[in-house]
DNA sequence: GTTGACACCTGGACGC
DNA sequence: TGCGTCCAGGTGTCAA
């Protein structure tokens, strides 16, 4: 499920295919992943040129002339760009049609992405980013802007998947951060010592720079174009490795249940007290 | 105000 | 082989 890297993986990709291009015409064959008022999002993308492509946290950017295209993949969206001409298939959602006879296509197998087509004063405002936290390559991701938004009594784990305390961490990142920093995804927010908490943003940002840096992770359900694949799934030290031995120690990786997800953990390394 | 459960949605894995 | 059930998970909504 594209996280934060898969995210920006998609942005460099899409950006040298659709950057300066021309919306002529769109097609929505599912209406239900279009968030704003559906007649309005029709109207105004038509003659919009794509003049950049950016990302916030999980988000897609798609700055038009006058508009954000703000884009959410959630599980399984992806983002292809193909020639007119060629076949469209079962789970293609969107289609915007440029001036050259190319086309890029929503494609979402479960159809849980989102998309808002915002006003550019509007877009950082209102929802859905209006709420959002601080990424952790944010230069305000410190001690004490964590420690006060760690401040309850969640599991970290689910605090760690809360966009509005960390942007752009997902199940499998949140899994790899707090083995590295060896804290117990059950462990109480408020009860981590400073010392903890420089270790999470330390691992946040490493994690997720290692992730970029090798195109995000490919497993069953993303990936981030039809020919490229994400290297990360090589570096992950305990999502998906239930059974096998911890590259730490040894111990058998176990697999629990957290706030409702599938949570990889050392019990050696990741200690609850 | 905070927290957890559930719905959304489909395909793959698995058991029978 | 075919069918039924469970599981995966990001986020919004709603109830406790």
């Amino acid at each position: 499920m594209p996280e934060l890297p898969e995210v920006e993986t998609v942005r460099q990709v899409l950006r040298k295919k659709i950057l300066n291009k021309k919306i002529v015409s769109l097609d929505i064959l599912y209406d239900k992943i279009i968030k704003t008022d559906i007649n309005e999002f029709k109207h105004n993308l038509i003659g919009q040129t794509i003049n950049e492509v950016e990302r916030l946290g999980k988000y897609l950017l798609i700055k038009l002339d006058d508009y954000y295209l703000i884009s959410h993949l959630r599980m399984e969206g992806k983002y292809l760009y193909r020639k007119k001409a060629d076949e469209i298939t079962k789970h293609t959602h969107l289609i915007l049609r440029f001036s050259d006879d190319t086309e890029l296509r929503y494609h979402d197998v479960r159809k849980f992405g989102t998309m808002h087509l915002k006003k550019i004063a509007d877009t950082f405002n209102n929802e859905p980013l209006e709420k959002l936290g601080l990424e952790p390559f944010d230069e305000n991701f410190t001690l004490q802007y964590l420690k006060q938004k760690l401040n309850n009594k969640r599991h970290i784990k689910a605090s760690l998947l809360d966009q509005t305390i960390v942007l752009g961490l997902g199940n499998i990142y949140v899994n790899e951060v707090l083995f590295l920093a060896k804290i117990h995804p059950e462990r109480i927010s408020n009860t981590l010592n400073d010392e903890e908490l420089l270790a999470i943003i330390v691992t946040c940002k490493k994690v997720l720079e290692k992730a970029i840096s090798l195109g995000g992770t490919t497993i069953r359900s993303y990936y981030s174009d039809d020919n490229i694949s994400g290297l990360f799934q090589t570096e992950l030290n305990v999502h998906l490795r239930k059974g096998e031995g911890c590259k730490n120690c040894g111990t058998e990786i176990e697999k629990i249940r957290v706030s409702g997800r599938g949570t990889y953990i050392c019990p050696k390394c990741q200690k609850i007290s």
